[in-house]
DNA sequence: CCCTCTGTATGATCGAGATCATATTGACCG
DNA sequence: CGGTCAATATGATCTCGATCATACAGAGGG
């Protein structure tokens, strides 16, 4: 009876009568590749579930540019967690594929963190491992951009396995960099025959050898 | 009867028999300027609370220098937050100043996440706000030094006021950068009548100016 | 009181990567 | 099927900030 979302975190475990209140309060919508589901600045209405495609939450940095923060694919739980305190969106999200998400209205979600402790509590860890997550981006943010790439494409991987459906242009929004740097530093990892690469793709054919490079320069 | 950090999020709205259960497992820890608190790396038994002076959380990246990931003073609530997850900590804590903390077994206060559901939103509150300004700070890792030491600056005097008792060092690793470039801007900025200095010590004269030239770059 | 160590200061040099320019290729669309 | 636009590619510069070197001042300690 339950749609597939209910049954992972984090609503795994919540009893029945708030799934059914959740599960009514829901709705699904879908997007086209590229389409704003919400906008840095807006008040947050919504806590956002994704179905299917992955999902970019992208800031305007102070040279005009887009950086993209934080990823959201049908893994991963929620998005749009400043619902959860009431400050506006951070962030814009925007399909990176075609789109289906779970709009779930914040006062709603909030209700229930505020009713059942053991929903809370799975927020709670949620929001542990994306602050740990965060905090582990924020670091490499200052090591040189080979290393930079290398991470978000093992980043990457995690969401996708090796095959990933990503341009050079959304790499380099990932890592920090320009189109041309994140051009010439995948093409460079090509020749180091630890990737290959399509139009709009990357496969990582040794991801290995790139946690190794990582870790070799951890020291 | 309470002692004043149990008066403060996210500890307020607690029942009273809950704050006696936290009451009677917390032990007061001193520590001098520069000691470590806890390691990266190390699994996470304990959360804590600043009581008097203030908190380094300090990454190693790539190119072995100290990042400075985050802080924690007595006013921010909790930090060692990785013992929600039970991952290990991410960041060693180091005291910037003599320091006193308030250590909470982490099982005491994970139980009462579970338990209370109040408990546990006033904790997905502060971990929403905590992970809104993570995500701030990584966006402006990628703006120039100059805009990342101001933004450092002003982050530190919503925690200390206009004096803040910093090191060129500490700023230093604040803003992912070095103690020259750390110097260097930060006389420029006295320069233009933003700030003064002392030995261990920035005060911020002109604030407004300050975060005005943050604004200006960010168009 | 001298010695040492840390914090502050400033110059000189170098390099990673941004920026600018230009070209080619494939996708989509009327 | 030609036209337009995004993605990929690569070369040529230029700049910001890291790095290296050196110096001095204040704080603390025997």
């Amino acid at each position: 009876m339950d749609t597939p979302w209910l049954q992972q975190d984090p609503f795994r475990r919540l009893p029945v009568p708030a799934r059914a209140v959740l599960n009514r309060a829901a709705e699904v919508a879908r997007y086209q590749a590229g389409e704003t589901v919400f906008r840095e600045g807006e008040p947050p209405e919504s806590l956002w579930v994704v179905r299917r495609g992955w999902v970019q939450l992208v800031m305007r940095t102070a040279n005009g540019k887009g950086l993209t923060v934080d990823l959201s694919t049908p893994d991963d739980g929620l998005f749009g967690l400043s619902a959860f305190c009431g400050m506006s969106y951070l962030t814009s999200a925007v399909a990176a594929t075609p789109l289906v998400v779970v709009r779930l209205p914040a006062p709603v979600v909030r209700q229930l963190v505020a009713a059942q402790a053991a929903f809370a509590a799975a927020v709670v860890r949620l929001f542990s491992r994306r602050f740990h997550h965060m905090a582990e981006t924020y670091a490499t943010a200052f090591a040189p951009v080979e290393l930079r790439i290398a991470s978000v494409l093992l980043r990457l991987e995690e969401a996708f396995g090796a095959t990933l459906p990503v341009t050079r242009r959304q790499v380099a929004e990932l890592a920090g960099t320009t189109v041309e740097t994140a051009i010439r530093v995948s093409n460079r990892l090509r020749r180091e025959r630890l990737l290959t690469m399509r139009r709009g793709e990357i496969v990582l054919v040794d991801s290995v050898g790139l946690s190794q490079k990582l870790r070799a320069a951890a020291r």
